[in-house]
Formats: structure tokens, C-alpha cells, sequence
DNA sequence: TAGTATAATGACTATAAGTCAGCTAATGAC
DNA sequence: GTCATTAGCTGACTTATAGTCATTATACTA
């Protein structure tokens, strides 16, 4: 029964094109300008067969970040391949620079990829998905905490707790990218954004290969 | 001519009330969750007079919020002259605790601080007031940026643009701020909230004493 | 070709922001 | 004290948009 397959094939390029449109819909104007009608229009089937494929227009949101965090996952693993041979402290310099050329292309997806963050989608989401979001970026967090593990065992790093440390760069770093997203506020500060970005992953590293306090 | 006083008076009172209203209503239920007609039922008005008083919604806010960033720039003045005579280093610290200790009480209140500062609201409130907002936020910048010029002085820091360096400070404590709120991924994490801020301030703060790089 | 199942539709409902024509009551001139 | 004026308040209404569901169309099978 060749018809069944060609059948679950169709459901999927459909459901992809829905991704598609929504992907152009909500990085066109933002998130929350958009319309689930405007995402059908642009997909051309009704608003209804959207709600078919996806429960909620903060669904479908959730699936597009998903695929954005897989390709982010990529990208940090290969930037850790690479230079893995390099001392660690250059190793997350190039971890840090691989995230932030990757939310440069696209700082609408950076601010959505946050705000799911914050918790503010929660209860629009089945908690699957919402999971699975969450457990993305864990992966992403994996390769820092392998680079600043390393740092430790070639005594570079000075830290006690791996995945605290990571966790506070990672965290350090978003509050970084979104200040650079901002422009108003770039301006008031007077900053251009690579200074910015530049200058906290060097002051993090630094801070990681001195001594702890307390 | 008495009345007229009087009723200026009256007019203010009523302005408080709103936002006294709007105050509990957000910060009980969330912002979006929250409606204008909640907030009228609780300040007693109809929706109108609300109104007739805040242009939207978000204005609402952004008066609530313009009133909280008063305080806090208060409190960081207050731990800034408290800690004068203190190396600078230890002045940080204290700014950063103040900090921390200020969002603590109100998580709700930094998200939407947070969420403002990303121009989610830039078109549903007037540029003056948006403007206030963010002038404010560069107040309190301002105690972080004498406090590091100080210990440039004192030769305890060793960073070349004042400015650069705290507004990374302050970004990157935003963004660990924003990880400590968020209960799910802090789970995930694994770690207590004050551990993840008190890594982050000492990390920064050992970041500024080394010499810079580039 | 008829019958069935699967998929798609769009008119409809619900909710919540924002408006405005009309109402109320305080004021002050006489 | 009375009445015209005005400032302030009201809530039913409009609009926008997320989400639903009874109906229709299409494709498959026998």
C-alpha cells in the first residue's frame, strides 16, 4: 500500500510549508504583530487546517524554535570540534563567537527563543514541546560545560562547579545579545554591538581563569 | 480659588488609585493575563475613566514601571554611598547585591522591566514616556560606571571604557537574573538562585581585575 | 460508480483592547 | 435656592484576532 506513505509524505510537506509561511510571517513583522490568518494566507490553506497541524499559533512558534535550536546545536558542536585541540579558553572563544554569528542573522529568533524562556508561553504549549525546548538548549549548554571541564583539567579554568560556570556564561551572554538587540537602548549606551559582545566573553573568560573568592 | 486645587489634588489621588490597582492586578496574574477591565473593577472606576487617565494598557505599565526604576535607583545610591570608602571592587559587590535584593521581591516586575527594555511595548506607548523609562535604567548605570571608574583609579580594575564595562556588567547580571526566574529551567540547570548570581558578580568582578586581552 | 474516510474550509464564538455619545454631579453666577 | 455650565465618569459598542466546528470537498476502495 503505496498510498498510505505518499499520504503521511503529503501531511508532512504540508505541515513544513506552515512552518515556512510562519517562519517568514513572524520574523517579517514579529511574533505578536503577526496573525495565525496572515500565516494561513502566506501558506495558502484556510486558518483552519492550520489549527489541524498546530494546536496554537504559540505552537507553531515553538516547533519553528525547535528547528532553529537544532541548527544552533549544530553549529556549537562544530565550533567545538574544531577546536578542540586549542587551548580552552580560545575554545570558548569560539563557542561564544559561533552563538553570537548565529543570532546575528536572525535577532527576531533570538528574542522569541527568550521570551519562551521566560516562561511567558507556558501555558499555550503543551508541556512536550515546552520540554523539548528546554532540553534543546540544555544540549547546547553540554558543549560549553565540556570546553570549561577541559579548561579545569589543563588548569586554565579556576572554577569549582562546571555547570554553574556554564550556566552563568550562557546566562551572561543572552543578557549581553539582548541589550545588543535593542537599539534604542545600544544607542543610549553608545556601544556598537561587537564591542559589547566582545568585551563580556573576554571579562567572562578572564574571570574564569582567576581563583574563586568566597 | 481653593476648588481648583482640590480637585487637581482629587485627580492625582484617582491617578494612584489606578495604578494601585493596575499594580496588584499585573503583578498577581501576570501582565497578559491581566485585563483593563480588572483593573477598573479593582480601582473602583469604569473602563473609561482608566482611560481617561493612561492611554493603554502598556502605558500603564510603563508609568508602574517608571515608578519601581525610582526606587531601585535609589537603592543602588544608597549601596553606591554606603560603600564609598570601600575598595571598588567591594562596592561592585555591594551594588550587585542591592540589585539582586531588589528583584527578588518582585520577579514579575524585572520580567516586565525586561520585556519593556526589548521593545516589545515600543509601539503601544508614547516615545516621552518609553524614553523615561530608559533614561532611568541609564541613571542607575550610572553608580555602576563611577563605581568601576573608581577602581580604575585605584588601579584594582583594569578595563579601558568605563561605559563598556558596565553596561556589560549590567547586561550580563540581567541575564542571569532572567535564568534565576525562570523555575523550570533553573531545575534544569540544577542549581539555587543565589548560587547562579553570586558565581556571576565574582566572575565579572575577577573579569575586570585581569588586564584586557585583545 | 457508490460509499466511505480523510482533509480542508470559513463562518462563527469568545475574549479583550480601546472608543465615544450621553449622563451625573459639582460649581458658581444670579 | 435655582439653574446653566462644565468637568468628569460611564458602559454599551466597535474592532481585532485567537481558536472552534459543522459542513463541504477530495481521494481512495470495492
Amino acid at each position: 500500500m503505496t498510498t498510505r506513505a505518499r499520504r503521511e509524505r503529503e501531511k508532512e510537506e504540508r505541515r513544513q510549508s506552515i512552518l515556512q509561511a510562519a517562519h517568514d510571517v513572524f520574523f517579517e513583522n514579529g511574533f505578536h504583530r503577526a496573525t495565525v490568518d496572515n500565516v494561513a494566507e502566506r501558506a495558502e490553506v484556510s486558518k483552519g487546517t492550520v489549527y489541524l497541524y498546530f494546536e496554537s499559533k504559540e505552537t507553531i512558534l515553538a516547533h519553528l524554535l525547535l528547528e532553529t535550536l537544532d541548527e544552533l546545536i549544530e553549529e556549537l558542536e562544530q565550533a567545538y570540534v574544531t577546536a578542540e585541540s586549542l587551548p580552552a579558553d580560545e575554545q570558548l572563544r569560539r563557542l561564544g563567537r559561533a552563538y553570537l554569528r548565529f543570532f546575528k542573522e536572525e535577532p527576531e529568533c533570538f528574542r522569541l527563543l527568550m521570551a519562551m524562556d521566560r516562561g511567558r508561553f507556558q501555558d499555550s504549549v503543551t508541556p512536550e514541546i515546552y520540554q523539548q525546548v528546554l532540553s534543546a538548549s540544555l544540549e547546547g549548554l553540554g558543549w560549553v560545560m565540556k570546553t570549561i571541564q577541559q579548561g579545569i583539567d589543563e588548569e586554565i579554568f579556576r572554577c569549582c562547579d562546571v555547570r554553574l560556570a556554564a550556566s552563568t556564561l550562557w546566562a551572561m551572554l543572552n543578557g549581553v545579545l539582548e541589550l545588543m538587540n535593542h537599539p534604542l537602548r545600544r544607542a543610549m549606551v553608545g556601544m556598537e554591538r561587537e564591542a559589547l559582545y566582545q568585551t563580556a566573553l573576554e571579562t567572562v573568560i578572564q574571570g574564569l581563569r582567576s581563583a574563586p573568592q568566597q
